[in-house]
DNA sequence: AGTCATGAGTGACTTAGTCACGGCCGTATT
DNA sequence: AATACGGCCGTGACTAAGTCACTCATGACT
């Protein structure tokens, strides 16, 4: 989740919302911007305004005590941030901090508005409710996969998950992988040279090349 | 999460909410039961009914290709599902499977009736979105225990929190502790045995008593 | 008293997280 | 150009914890 997304020409509201809704949305947004690693969210802060992100991407995190990090979903361009909608609608205090992981464009409301589309229109429902319905569902994953599965098996999955198609280069450090993935940078570091000696990827200073993706999605180690 | 909760004497609907909306959760309340160990959500299915738990416990949980389990959340009377609550919201198909902890009775209502009061009572957004929230930030805390925190505090801290007071047994076996943790049997083994050769607790087949809760929460190891 | 199933103990081995380094590379400084 | 510095990576030694293949213990039921 380090490498930036493609931003989107222009925000199209594509949520199969009602005219009379996205001309309200249109006309009450305020933008704001993030830069790259700007904090969102603060662990245990109140949560007042309602944001969907334009362009670029969030990073929902948790951070252990030792200052290790974790990854707990991203929030892409025409998305809102789970923890956001849940501390608007609950009044709760956010359990979790978030940064932004590229530039970020996004539009804000006032909480009051939020609610009351949300009380209002069906489609404003759907469209929040299929989202936090989806990022909840990936953190149950995410639970299972943490307690369950071998760390080069998820390193595996996540490489080819960010980086796609044979040949393809990440841009990112071991460190960064590692925050993502909830653990140290040096397990991260020793997986990645035997994935290389095994020539399914490439490695340089800052960089990931994905040389065979379907044979690291089978790697047994 | 294996030993029972009492049963409310009588179902309250606690949640404030008016007069005009407990009338109608009286009148169009189907009630169910489920014997402990029955299932109650299977992973992937379509779920069609909202139900409000009235007495017993149920167990949220995912399960590892290996078999292994670790519970998601647990619910209690009073409370609802959030995996629920999800998919009626958001029309998804379950993300995790759920059962019977102990022997449970519910009230059960159509998805129709459910959208409808959520669309039309802010108390019953309040109550559930709560609930919600409650559930969401426990599952990201979950997370971040999982992934950083060293067995051995998080067993002491599972065994304070369901075990209360210094003299209190819990009436379960490793097997089922293990499955809450989400680790193995014989981890559970091994660190309960040191825990009673520091006298924190006295085992049996079956049953840990809590000695000395306190010393526990700070056991190093 | 013997059978049986469930629950628990154990040792050997592997995986992964921790700690403490030391080296490398690119940029900035003088 | 030489130096200094900071971000990034490699490594070895150690500990924690999950896996596997067992055996043993307990108590309920014939």
């Amino acid at each position: 989740m380090c490498a930036a997304l493609k931003p989107a020409a222009e925000f199209p509201f594509p949520m199969g919302l009602p005219p009379a809704l996205v001309s309200q949305l249109r006309e009450h947004g305020r933008t704001a911007r993030l830069a790259a690693g700007d904090m969102y969210l603060r662990e245990h802060a109140a949560v007042e305004t309602f944001a969907l992100v334009r362009s670029g991407a969030l990073r929902v995190f948790k951070t252990g005590e030792s200052g290790r990090e974790i990854t707990l979903y991203g929030v892409g361009p025409g998305e809102c941030c789970t923890v956001n909608v849940l501390c608007l609608l609950s009044g709760r205090p956010s359990p979790a901090a978030a940064t932004a992981e590229t530039d970020v464009e996004a539009i804000v409301y006032p909480r009051s508005l939020f609610l009351r589309w949300m009380a209002d229109h069906e489609a404003m429902r759907a469209f929040v409710f299929g989202i936090l319905a989806d990022k909840v569902g990936d953190m149950m994953t995410l639970i299972e996969e943490v307690a369950f599965q071998r760390m080069d098996r998820r390193l595996a999955a996540y490489l080819v998950e960010r980086g796609g198609a044979a040949g393809s280069v990440l841009e990112c450090t071991h460190e960064t992988v590692a925050a993502d993935l909830g653990t140290a940078r040096e397990v991260v570091s020793r997986l990645l040279k035997t994935f290389e000696q095994r020539g399914l990827v490439s490695l340089a200073r800052g960089r990931i090349r994905i040389v065979d993706p379907a044979a690291l999605q089978h790697a047994t180690l």
